[in-house]
DNA sequence: ATCCACGGCGTACGGCGTACGGCGTAGGAT
DNA sequence: ATCCTACGCCGTACGCCGTACGCCGTGGAT
């Protein structure tokens, strides 16, 4: 399992991975591993195909290598969706965006938003340890500009990017949902639920939760027009950005009062 | 795998586990085994040692039978977790709040948090497919109350939950990894960074970053005062609440204008 | 010419989910 | 009282996974 790890297997081989510490071994020609060989195979394999799919077998495979060789580039399979994730990160764009930081946070949401659509594979790949890499860095330090001097501390502009980027997480996540499970069982949204309301309504005695049977209709009519996910980004990313104008718009007052 | 599911075996079975729709089959005394007790010593595994834990020889052999005989109560783990979920909803307080829409929204804030406290596992059960369980319904109606009759149509009654709860689910994330990473490496967190910062400082060249340097070490201080998440969570918590209290207060002004 | 460090990998182990088929027995039908 | 059958229970086995271990062949330094 990739979410399981050994009890830090040395702090300073998993960095040197990250950061590509290491010459490149020019030895023979051979096949040419490397990290970076494999780590491609491995975005592509997941992005076709999902994690799951990611095995070390079918990473060596698509390699034309033993499985085993993959070994001597990588500690394991945990290591391996490390640098995946910052090597994805290292594909987002960090052109510094025009506009007011409402503007540049907004730009960050949909640039994030964006990455996981591609890669929809990172919403369940980051587990229990920060991955530090330099993408990760680059991406953290490009994206705190978007709020700095605005009049926040520097703890809370950690704090508003925490919000805003779990924000884009969670819708994309429910995004990602309904293309799986669109994928998996071969109907739309719309007919799933199709399928199961009979049996909900079955097993729902009449009037026992009105204002749940009420909404989802609602809410259901709406994803049957395939447009759920992402009236919830949108709604959702709009109503943070309101509640940090409130803080930001404090701090100015305070700054500069009268 | 529990995040991968054969193509949909019949929505039938597996509504019919959820909502128990299931003869006490009291045939002989035996064992005894039930989808009840099942769940129950599943809940257990996981709570205590995690969902990399859960097993299917495991619960088995909690339950003191063989491991195949769970097969006869449950189709599989995919759908055991399904049920693990909707009975842990179950658990959640359904008293009707005092106060206004802001406090009720912020006691369900809260109570989500207790709940994915209590089992962390829940962060990494729900996938691909939406539970339907009995106990989940109760829950959307229950909430739902919270945000009734305050001006806002059916489906944004449905987004702002999605963003209130979307925002718990990442807190608690977050939460979570950091109690993840102290009991499997066996350090706090702050030894952990203060482990990892000097590797860290030798990949970095010196000022590359600025930004992310001096924000990263407040917001790690921060951390190493075991105080990170929870601020997090309160922050982001009250910056959501404000922005929901924007759309409120203009359909408020739009309904009785003057 | 010699040596050996190292890239590459064949084999094997323990663990997972679960398909399949058999067994004993409780309870209704006779 | 007897039979039959449905069903709870489960032993075995299969195909997958991650990866430990140790062997090979060889290029480059000596």
């Amino acid at each position: 399992m990739a979410s399981e790890r050994k009890a830090t297997p040395d702090p300073a081989r998993s960095l040197a991975i990250l950061w590509r510490t290491r010459e490149p071994t020019s030895r023979s020609a051979g096949p040419g591993l490397s990290v970076d060989r494999i780590v491609r195979a491995a975005i592509a394999i997941a992005d076709a195909e999902g994690l799951d799919a990611l095995t070390m077998r079918r990473v060596a495979e698509a390699l034309g290598v033993g499985t085993m060789s993959v070994y001597t580039y990588v500690p394991g399979k945990a290591e391996l969706v490390d640098v995946m994730v910052d090597t994805a990160y290292g594909e987002m764009p960090r052109a510094a965006v025009a506009g007011d930081w409402r503007a540049r946070l907004e730009r960050i949401a949909r640039d994030n938003l964006a990455l996981y659509q591609r890669h929809p594979w990172m919403l369940r790949a980051e587990t229990t340890r920060p991955v530090l890499g330099p993408h990760l860095l680059a991406k953290y330090d490009h994206e705190l500009n978007a709020v700095a001097d605005i009049g926040l501390t520097d703890v809370e502009m950690d704090a508003v990017l925490t919000l805003v980027l779990g924000h884009v997480k969670s819708a994309a996540r429910a995004a990602s949902e309904v293309v799986d499970l669109e994928r998996e069982t071969g109907m739309t949204d719309g007919q799933w639920w199709q399928s199961h309301a009979p049996w909900l309504e079955t097993f729902m005695t009449a009037g026992s939760y009105p204002t749940a049977a009420r909404v989802g209709t609602a809410a259901g009519q709406q994803h049957g027009a395939a447009y759920g996910p992402e009236y919830a980004f949108e709604f959702g990313l709009q109503r943070v950005l309101d509640g940090i104008s409130v803080v930001v718009a404090e701090r100015a007052a305070t700054r500069q009062p009268g």
